[in-house]
DNA sequence: GCGCTACTATGACCAGTGTCATAAGCGGCG
DNA sequence: CGCCGCTTATGACACTGGTCATAGTAGCGC
């Protein structure tokens, strides 16, 4: 905590991303993440005078950034690098947050989609952006482990939709038995399409 | 439009359904609601003492046994019943709302999860009691096409977990695709799971 | 008609929202 | 010092939300 913190920009966005998991987009209000993000209320309207939908987009984005990002640390952490790893890491990942902290947050992308994507086009848009920026390297992640080129695509959506359907039954039954289920009976499906 | 219609009480609750739908539960207003059924608005606190949680709730539940109950009807409406195929059906559902009337609306349980799980914990117990009655029927259906008893449970979880997520990302990319991917690519599990 | 119940109507209240306007602090640089 | 940007502070505005209180109406058994 006492390390060198990002700037208040950036904690806010962070701060948004943490909120709209929990509460949803509607639900969060812009005074609440300048208060989570210990960031002046007058900054808000200094770093993002596009107001509030600036904000979530930007927040929305971030995780599609993040989410990203991972799959590369997940694919570095299996011992033998499988398709079925790699997804049973991605559901691990939440797993252990909700057994550690509770079924409090979601997918800020899934809450953005469900909230904004009729009503905000900037949003949806800014939704569909985090979810290619998911997928892309999903998909180039399982045609390095052997899947061909055609099914990668197919199968990085499936794996994704999957997950967060799974993290959705999860939180609403508080029982990670969902996301393990997942696991269980898609991973053979995953690794019999990376055998050559 | 002319027949008979249901009561004020059941409008409101499947209007409740339709606009959380689309927007979310904290952007639907309880105004709103009453209009969108073209019930007077003091008919609220006379049929839902219990203010907007009692009525997202009933909307929920609403939500889930409408699901379950439409097991059957894909069931009966399947040429030659197999597993893959009720599944199709299932995002045949979607996908046909989606080609004809656009991306506007998607699970009214998943966004009332999104919304409320955190928050009230009534809105989350009845949104698991919805997948609940959602999956049951659908497990049962499974069996029936010869799914070995213990998997069907989880590979009914499996279907609706996949379906809402690929609903969600159809949703944010306004493109059927994950629909179409999620059916192509978990079809022949689904059928392999139910031979003897 | 009476009385009772079920339902409807309407206005007020208060907490909350996003947004804006205005002004202050506050570094660094000339 | 004096000026000038980038930030931060703060209060006001207009509005909507859910909820409550109160009054009114419709229908029906008696």
């Amino acid at each position: 905590m006492t390390e060198a913190r990002p700037g208040p920009r950036e904690r806010m966005v962070f701060s948004a991303a943490q909120l709209i998991r929990r509460h949803g987009v509607a639900a969060t209000g812009m005074r609440e993440v300048a208060a989570h993000a210990d960031a002046p209320r007058g900054s808000l309207q200094h770093y993002f005078p596009g107001g509030k939908e600036q904000l979530v987009n930007e927040a929305v984005q971030w995780a599609g950034r993040y989410a990203g990002k991972r799959i590369a640390r997940f694919l570095a952490g299996l011992d033998e690098p499988t398709p079925s790893g790699l997804f049973a890491a991605m559901a691990a990942q939440w797993s252990d947050e909700y057994a550690a902290d509770g079924f409090a947050a979601g997918c800020p992308v899934a809450a953005a989609t469900v909230d904004c994507a009729t009503s905000a086009e900037a949003t949806r848009r800014a939704a569909a952006a985090a979810f290619t920026a998911w997928r892309a390297p999903l998909a180039a992640a399982l045609t390095d482990l052997g899947v061909p080129a055609g099914r990668a695509e197919s199968l990085a959506t499936l794996m994704i939709s999957t997950l967060e359907g799974a993290i959705l039954l999860a939180r609403a039954e508080q029982d990670t038995g969902p996301l393990t289920t997942a696991v269980r009976e898609l991973g053979p499906l995953l690794d019999a399409a990376a055998r050559p």
